[in-house]
DNA sequence: CGCTAAGTCAATG
DNA sequence: CATTGACTTAGCG
C-alpha cells in the first residue's frame, strides 16, 4: 500500500451531511460550480460508502440543492457539454460550518424573501443572456478577450436596497478539509483586502467566488471577492458564462433582463 | 429533553 | 434533472 491517500473511512459512513460533502466537491472545483454529475463523481470517488445506494443518498443530495439556499443553480452555458445546471455555492453561506459541526450547522442558510427573488431574477436574466448571446449563428464566446466598449450606466431606478447581510466573519472550513488533495495555489490570503472600490473596477463578478484569480476587464482588475459598486458596472463577468457588456441588454430592448447588471446586496464580498 | 437541521420517500414537472 | 412536501431521524445545547 503506497498510502491510504484519501480521507479513509473506508466502508464507513463519513461524518459529514450532503450538504458538507456537497461543498467540499463544489469547493474543490476550480470554477467553484460543478454540475450535478460530477458532485456525484467527487463523493463516490473520495467515499467509498456512497458507491453504494447511490439511488438514495443521490436523491436526497439533490433535495438538498434544491432546499437549500446555500446552493444556487447557475445556468450551463451552451456551448459547453453536458446537461443539467451548475451549481455553485452562495457568497454569503461560505462560513455557514465555521465553528460548527460538519453534521448539523447552528442554523440553516436561508436568504430573505428579497434577497432570495433577486438572485432568483437575476439567474432567470442568465439564462436570457445565455440564448441571445449563443444565439444560432455562430457561438462567439467573449471569454478571453472582453473588449468592452461601453460607458457606465446606471440602470435608472437601481436602488441598492444593502439588506444588513453582515459577514464580517471567516473564509471557509471546507477549504482544509480537501486540501490534502489539492495543494492549489488558489486563493490567496489576500482575501477580503479589497472592499469597496471607488475607482475603475467596472465589471460585476456574477460569481464572486467562482474565480481563482483576478479577472482582466475593462477598465482595470476585479478581485473576485470585491465588492463593486453598481455604479461601476459596465457588463457582467462570470466563469461560465464570459463576459457580457451592458449595452446589448437595455432594459427597453429587453425587459426584465437588465437587472442582470445591478449589484446584488447578497453578492458582497467575502 | 426540545428544537430544528438533516435525511428519506415519493409525487410531479 | 429539479422542485416540493410530508414525514422520520438524529445532533446538539
Amino acid at each position: 500500500m503506497p498510502r491510504p491517500s484519501r480521507e479513509s473511512y473506508g466502508d464507513q459512513k463519513p461524518p459529514y451531511s450532503y450538504i458538507s460533502l456537497t461543498a467540499m466537491a463544489i469547493w474543490s472545483s476550480p470554477e467553484k460550480m460543478l454540475p450535478l454529475s460530477d458532485i456525484y463523481r467527487f463523493i463516490t470517488e473520495r467515499f467509498p460508502y456512497y458507491r453504494r445506494n447511490t439511488q438514495r443518498w443521490q436523491n436526497s443530495l439533490r433535495h438538498n440543492l434544491s432546499f437549500n439556499d446555500c446552493f444556487i443553480k447557475i445556468p450551463r452555458r451552451p456551448d459547453r457539454p453536458g446537461k443539467g445546471a451548475y451549481w455553485a455555492l452562495h457568497p454569503a453561506a461560505l462560513d455557514m460550518f465555521e465553528n460548527g459541526s460538519l453534521l448539523r450547522r447552528r442554523k440553516r442558510f436561508k436568504l430573505l424573501k428579497t434577497d432570495k427573488d433577486r438572485l432568483e431574477n437575476e439567474l432567470a436574466a442568465l439564462a436570457n443572456i445565455n440564448r441571445f448571446m449563443f444565439a444560432p449563428p455562430q457561438p462567439s464566446v467573449p471569454d478571453t478577450t472582453p473588449a468592452a466598449t461601453h460607458l457606465v450606466h446606471q440602470a435608472p431606478g437601481t436602488t441598492i436596497t444593502s439588506s444588513p447581510v453582515q459577514r464580517p466573519k471567516r473564509s471557509f472550513t471546507i477549504e482544509s478539509l480537501i486540501s490534502p488533495d489539492k495543494p492549489s495555489a488558489d486563493t490567496e490570503d489576500d482575501v477580503v483586502t479589497t472592499p469597496v472600490t471607488t475607482a475603475p473596477p467596472v465589471a460585476f463578478l456574477y460569481n464572486p467566488v467562482a474565480v481563482a484569480n483576478p479577472t482582466p476587464c475593462y477598465g482595470g482588475l476585479v478581485h473576485p471577492t470585491s465588492y463593486v459598486h453598481p455604479s461601476l458596472v459596465t457588463g457582467l463577468v462570470h466563469p461560465h458564462i464570459g463576459f457580457y457588456p451592458q449595452h446589448p441588454l437595455t432594459a427597453a430592448e429587453h425587459p426584465g433582463v437588465s437587472n442582470v447588471f445591478r449589484f446584488s446586496p447578497t453578492l458582497r464580498s467575502v
